[in-house]
Order: structure tokens, then C-alpha cells, then sequence
DNA sequence: AATATGTTATGCAAAAACGCATAGCCCGGA
DNA sequence: TCCGGGCTATGCGTTTTTGCATAACATATT
């Protein structure tokens, strides 16, 4: 017997149509009307008689209605003790990454974790530089570079964020889609003005050629000037492929790559709602990566 | 939220595994694993820890065991008012009809029967004479003919009983399949000793020139005389389609088709248990007609 | 009387679930 | 150290379930 079955009954039995039942339940009515009748064969009970009008209940279906009526009870307390567990988890948790990781994962995923965890807030402050975990200026931070050594923090490895070039749509279809990274001095470039940042220091041994059409001191600006069609830019895999209108235009750059770390320290993982907040963070990580569509799969440059 | 997959989660607590759970619900281990991981996902909580050597219960997990057992025993509770219920429809019921009707739907329906109400007995009487219902010589009859008329008995329309020739797959391969009924009279036929028969009385009207092998005085006898091949014969189609190496050679034969009556009396109809099997037989007859192959379908010969 | 609303059951195509087969992991014993 | 047994997760082809669209029917309303 399915016990799914159950709640089609109840709810017919409730509405007394399949058709009111269906979109209580939100499936079609179809489905109502087959469950409700494998129910019925499969206990050999007819719990309903048929009319134009409606369902009504036999007597036999009046019979066992308390007795699956109790079973939806124990299922809804089962329900509330998983809600209230999750209520005890309560407080204000503090993040620093970021922009770029900020964007991808953190903020998306606040949505579920409040209709999870209502009573949990989260602050995120996005910045380039690093904030004291010691001293408290946050719970929990994402971090990108060399593995953190500090002993005081615990370090947990996420995923490595690739760079890669990309483009707006149109500017590909006029430049031509570059088959190597010679190609790229065809495409106009817009970087950081930090002239010491990886990125630039990369660009100028790789491709000291290029003509650098502008320097812009934020990456939310540099992604919208990529956008409007100026020139193509080195962006984080995380933020270039999750960006309406723009192309990869090579594969991720390996020697850009950089390791990503869930960083926070042992008095703070010992809070359990910070460490439902890492633990869920990480959860929503993974499963983004696993869901990224498979031409945008991790693939080092040749 | 599925609560199916309350089911996965008992059984994955209880025998710590899910091939061992896979077994005992009788499903692919595949199916355990996905449904548990469905489950943990819709109420974002993860009940187990997975190891390679099994799944063993978080202290999550530990603590909503208790109320899915609760859901567990509402619906084995709801199983029992249903089987109690059953339970209350107790003694012996006698059928009486003709051995076709018998064995193509009385008898094949005994098993499920039972299962489902152990405490009723049926008695079946085959035979081609009446039995005195209002006499109390059964309690429900299923009779082929003209409608019965007495006013004392209450008569419910079933199916029309077809007959149709049916010889041995050999004997058709050797003669042909014949096109119409002219080229019947390939065939020997065997039929019944009473030559007032309505299947005689057509036979000798219908086909005059056929060679009559043999004449045989029960109704299995002519079966097992036409699985031998000695040639072919008009049978009721609800034995010839469900007898083993018969096939029907033409269609049905429109006059030779009889309506079939389930018959009762008002008093018998009043008892539950009498009732009861009524109703069983009923539907049953209706499922076996509506699971019939379509070939076999039921159609008026040309 | 015609019409609109609400209802059921069912054919058909799309979506979801399932089982099979398999690769990989860990642990205990030869 | 290697093998065997028990375990998990996952790709793939197949079966099952679902939703959509529809026809048929009853009921109330215009």
C-alpha cells in the first residue's frame, strides 16, 4: 500500500470532488482520480461512491477516515519536530568574502536557509581585505589564495575559482570566438587599475601586447563594461558564467587559479548556528557546482 | 514532502544499510538510496551518515525516529480497522451457475477473496439445472438465458456469454484458418450428445453438411477432445479464449449469444456476507472482461 | 431551453521513478 | 598483501506516473 495514497483520500474525502482535492493537493485531477482509485484496489475497499456531482463516502470509507486522519497527524508532527528543531538554531552569524563569491553563492543561498532556519540572520560584508576573525570582526570567511596557516583557524577546502576570459555576446560575433590565446589581442581589454593584482601581472607576461582599452577599480564595473560590448575581460569563472550575455571566450587560465577556503575559528564553529550556517553554505556550494551545466565544467586550459 | 519516504528512513534506521533495507522492501538498493537522499533534502536535515560500510543515524536523524515510527503505526493501525472490518464478514456462501461461468470467474476469484475476507466461505455448485433459490439451495446464481422473471428474485445484468468455434493450433495449421463460415465444413466438429441444444439446433441449420466427428456429454470432455485435435467445436468463449493451445476461428456468433444474470433473492441480498460476495464476484468479472487481450475483444461476428 | 459551471474518466505524450549493471570504497580474513 | 564480501553512488535504458486535453454527464442559471 502507498501511504501517499492517504493524503489523496483525506483530501477528497474533505473537498468531495477530485477536482476541488487536486488543486488543494496542486497536482491535476487525473492523478487524484487514479490514486484515490489504487488505493481502493489495493486495500479492496470502495472508500468512495462516484457521481457527476462529486466523491462521496461509503460508509466504509466514513469507517477508516479517523484512522488516516491519524496517520496525517503523526506525519505533521513529524514536520514540526524537524521545524522546531530548526528553530532552536537561532542568532546572527557574520560572513566576509568577497564580491565575486559573495554573489555566487552566499546571497543565493540565503533564501532557503531563512525558510529553513527563520530565526538565523546573516551578515555579509563583501571586502578585499581580510577581516579578523580572531579579533571578531566576523564568524566566517570564504577566502581565495595559499591555504591560511593560522592555527587558531580551522580551514576548509571549497573549490578552486578559475579565471577565464570572457565577452559580451555581440563583441564575439564581430571579433570572431579566438581559437588560442594569440588570438586575444584582437579583443580590446578592460582590467583592475591595481596594476600588482595577478591578474594584471599574468597579463602583462602573457599578453604584453594587448591594448588595455580601460582600468576600473571594482569588478561589478568591469563586468558591466564587458556587458555593454568595450572589451573583454579576466573574470571569475563563478561570476562570468552565471552573467546573462556574456561568453567564455578560452578555457579557464591554470595559472590563475585559485583555491577557495571556508575559514573560521574553533570558538566559533563550537556556536551551532554558526555551524549551520557553514555546514549549509558549503552544502549550497557543492551543489551549484553540481548542477553547472557541463561546457562550463571545470577544465583546466591546455 | 513524500511520506513514502518515511518507509526509506525506517528501514535504512532499522537494518543500517540500504541494500539490507532494499531487501527488506522488496526494491532496488538504487531506489533506497535516491528516496533517503530525497527525503533528507526536502526537510534539509541530514539523518544519516553515510560510510562504506553503511548508513548510520545522525543525532538528527536519532531524534525524528520516534515520530516516524509514530506515522508508522498510524498506518498500520489505519491496515488493521481495514482488515477488522474484513473480518466482520464471516460465513458460507453458495454459488451456484454453469461450469463455464464457474471456472472462468467463480473459482479465480476464490484466492483474492479469501486474502481479503478470511472468514467467508464459498460453496460452489455447478450445474445445468436450475437450484430453488427462493428454496434456500444457494444464495446467488449466475444464469445464462432470458431474464428471469420472478418477481421474488433480484436479477442484475453481467455479460453476454459468446460462443465461438475453437480448434487445436495444430489443426489449424493443417486445415487453414478459414475466411467465413462455408469453409467450416473442413473441419470435423464436436459437440454436444443433446441435440436440442440452441448450438445443435444451429448447427444443424447453419452448417447441415458438417461432419460430425463425435458427440460428447459434458462440456469438458469437448475441450479436451478439441486440445487433442480431433477437431473443432462451439464453445463458450470465456473457456475457449482462456484454454491453452485453442484458438477461436471466427468471431463470435451473434445467435448464439446469451445474456448473463447474476440472481439473488431479496432476503439473501440483505445478509453483508451474501452481499459481499456478490459484490467481489461482480467486479472481478468486470476487471477480468476489462483485461481481456484485444483480439479477443468482444465483438458480434459478421 | 439553451448555457455555463462543475464534475468524472481516459488517450496520449512528457516527465519522473525505477531497476540493472557497474565502478569504487572500506574492512576483515586468508 | 591480496582477495572477498558488503556497502554506496550513478549512468543508462525501461517502466511507471503524471499532466494535459478532451469527451461525456449532471446541475444550476439565465
Amino acid at each position: 500500500m502507498d501511504w501517499n495514497d492517504l493524503r489523496y483520500f483525506l483530501a477528497v474525502a474533505r473537498t468531495g470532488s477530485t477536482l476541488a482535492a487536486s488543486k488543494q493537493l496542486k497536482v491535476s485531477q487525473s492523478t487524484v482520480s487514479r490514486r484515490v482509485t489504487t488505493l481502493e484496489e489495493m486495500i479492496g475497499v470502495k472508500l468512495f461512491v462516484r457521481k457527476s456531482s462529486g466523491y462521496s463516502l461509503t460508509p466504509r470509507g466514513e469507517s477508516v477516515l479517523p484512522s488516516a486522519e491519524t496517520v496525517e497527524a503523526a506525519v505533521l508532527s513529524f514536520s514540526d519536530s524537524i521545524a522546531a528543531e530548526a528553530r532552536r538554531i537561532a542568532g546572527t552569524v557574520k560572513i566576509t568574502t568577497v564580491e565575486s563569491a559573495a554573489n555566487a553563492w552566499v546571497v543565493p543561498a540565503l533564501g532557503l536557509l531563512r525558510a529553513r532556519y527563520p530565526d538565523l540572520r546573516v551578515e555579509i560584508m563583501t571586502s578585499d581585505q581580510y577581516l579578523d576573525l580572531a579579533r571578531g570582526e566576523a564568524d566566517v570567511a570564504i577566502r581565495f589564495g595559499p591555504k591560511p596557516t593560522q592555527e587558531t583557524l580551522i580551514v576548509r577546502h571549497l573549490i578552486d575559482m578559475q579565471e577565464s576570459f570572457y565577452a559580451s555576446e555581440e563583441l564575439v560575433s564581430q571579433l570572431g570566438m579566438p581559437e588560442d590565446l594569440s588570438e586575444m589581442i584582437r579583443y580590446p581589454i578592460v582590467t583592475s587599475v591595481n596594476r600588482e593584482s595577478s591578474i594584471n601581472k599574468w597579463l602583462s607576461e602573457n599578453l604584453p601586447d594587448a591594448e588595455v582599452a580601460h582600468r576600473l577599480n571594482s569588478l561589478s564595473s568591469i563586468i558591466t563594461s564587458v556587458r555593454s560590448g568595450i572589451g573583454a575581460a579576466i573574470l571569475p569563472c563563478l561570476m562570468g558564467d552565471d552573467t546573462r550575455g556574456l561568453v567564455r571566450l578560452l578555457g579557464p587560465i591554470s595559472e590563475l587559479t585559485t583555491p577557495g577556503w571556508m575559514v573560521t575559528t574553533d570558538e566559533a564553529r563550537r556556536q551551532p548556528h554558526i555551524r549551520t550556517v557553514i555546514d549549509f553554505v558549503v552544502e549550497q556550494i557543492q551543489l551549484s557546482i553540481a548542477r553547472r551545466p557541463p561546457h562550463l565544467s571545470v577544465v583546466h586550459a591546455a
